[in-house]
DNA sequence: GAGCGTAGTGTCAGTCGCTGACAATTGACA
DNA sequence: TGTCAATTGTCAGCGACTGACACTACGCTC
C-alpha cells in the first residue's frame, strides 16, 4: 500500500500544490508560469503536466478537495430533514474539519491568499466557477437522493441548489475580500447572508435590513 | 458616422463572427483553430485578435448581447416595482426582442446552436459563467440603486440576483438540452423554474409538485 | 540477491493561443 | 492632391500543453 513509489509520488505531488501556491500568491497567477513551479519542485515541466492536466488545476486543487468534503458530508447526514435546512447546518458543522482537511496539504493562511487569488484571476474564477457547477450537479443528485425526487421531472432540487451555491458564491467573495478572513467571520457571513436568501425573495423590502 | 471605414470594419467584424459560429458549431470549439476562423474571412489572424481579445470572445459575443439587452431592459423599466418581480417580468417581456436583436448579427439557428456549444465546451461554458458574474453584479448595482438600498451594507441585493441567476442558469441548461429548442419552450421553462423558487426554499416538500 | 517488467521521469519536437514591433496600405479630410 | 491617422499583414517570440521515445528505478519473482 504505502511502497516506496506512493509516497514519492505523494510528496512530489503535495510539494508541486505547495510550491505553485506561494508563486501564484507572490507573483500572480499569469504572472507565474508552469516551468517556475516545475522548477521550484525540481521536476521537469512534462512531470507537472502528469500531475496536473492543467496550470488551473493546481491552483483549484484544495478549493476542489473543500467542495468535495461538503459534499460528503451531506451525504453521511441523517435523512429527513429538510433539503434547504440540511445544506445550511452541514456548512454550519464542518468549518473546523475543513480547516483540518486543508491543513494536511497547504498552511491555511496560504489558502486563504490563494482564495483572494482565485477571486480576482480571471481565468481562475471562470475555471473556478465550472468546477462549482460540476459540484451543484452532484449535490442535486444527492438531494434528489435524499427526498426522494426525480430531478429529471422535478426541478426542485436543481433550483434549490442553484439558489443556496449562488448565495454561497457571492458570501464567499465577500468573505475573501474582508480584511479579517477568519473562519469565525466567514461563518458568519455564509450565516447571515443565508438566512437573507427568504427575505431578498419576498415581495416587499421594507427598508433597513 | 458611417464612413467607409466604419462599414468595412462592421462587416469583417461580423464576418468574424458568422465565420466562427459556423466552424464552432461543425467542428466543435477546441477543434477549430483561429487561423481557420481568420482564414474563413481572409485575414489575418493577427487581424482577428484585434476585433477579439481572446478566442472565447468571438463565441460569447452574441451572449453578451443578450446579457447587456436584459440588463438595459432592466434599467428601462419603471420604478416602484418588487425586485424579484421586475426580473421576472422584464424577462418574460423581451424574448421577441431578443430574438430580433441576435438575427441582426448571426441566423437564430446558428445561434441556438452555439448555445449548445456553450455548454459542452469546458473552456467556454467556464469563460461564460464568468461573463455572467459580471454581468451580475451589474444587475446588482441597478437593483440596488432601484430600490434605494446600499448594497455594500445589505446583502438583500446580491442574494436575490445570485439566487435568480442560478435559477435562469439551470433553466438555460436545460432548455438547451431539449429536442425543442425554440423561443416558446425557453420562455415556458424560465417561467417554470423560477415559479419553483419559493416552493424549493420552503422546509417540506409535498412529494410532486 | 539477480533479473525482469513496468511505473515514473526527462528530453525533444511540435501545435496553438496570444502579443509586441514594425512596415505597408488605405480611407478621411483639408 | 497630399498629408495624417487608422487598419492591416508579417514576423518573431513566449507560454500552455501534448505525443513519442528513451532511460531510470521501484517492486516483485525465483
Amino acid at each position: 500500500m504505502t511502497g516506496l513509489r506512493e509516497r514519492k509520488k505523494q510528496r512530489t505531488r503535495d510539494a508541486l500544490i505547495v510550491a505553485a501556491h506561494e508563486l501564484f500568491v507572490t507573483q500572480g497567477y499569469d504572472a507565474t508560469t508552469v516551468d517556475q513551479i516545475a522548477e521550484a519542485v525540481d521536476v521537469s515541466q512534462r512531470t507537472f503536466f502528469r500531475y496536473f492536466s492543467n496550470k488551473e488545476e493546481v491552483a483549484l486543487f484544495v478549493q476542489d478537495m473543500v467542495g468535495t468534503f461538503f459534499y460528503e458530508a451531506i451525504r453521511a447526514s441523517p435523512p429527513g430533514e429538510p433539503p434547504l435546512e440540511c445544506l445550511r447546518r452541514t456548512l454550519d458543522d464542518i468549518w473546523d474539519d475543513v480547516q483540518g482537511a486543508v491543513e494536511e496539504i497547504v498552511p491555511f493562511a496560504l489558502h486563504l491568499k490563494m482564495c483572494q487569488v482565485i477571486e480576482t484571476s480571471p481565468a481562475l474564477l471562470a475555471a473556478h466557477l465550472r468546477h462549482s457547477l460540476l459540484m451543484e450537479e452532484k449535490l442535486v443528485q444527492e438531494i434528489a437522493r435524499r427526498t426522494g425526487v426525480d430531478p429529471a421531472t422535478d426541478p426542485r432540487p436543481r433550483v434549490l441548489v442553484a439558489a443556496f451555491s449562488g448565495v454561497m458564491r457571492v458570501a464567499a467573495r465577500e468573505w475573501s475580500m474582508r480584511e479579517n478572513t477568519s473562519l469565525e467571520v466567514a461563518r458568519t457571513v455564509t450565516r447571515d447572508y443565508l438566512a437573507q436568501l427568504g427575505p431578498a425573495l419576498t415581495a416587499d423590502w421594507g427598508r433597513r435590513n
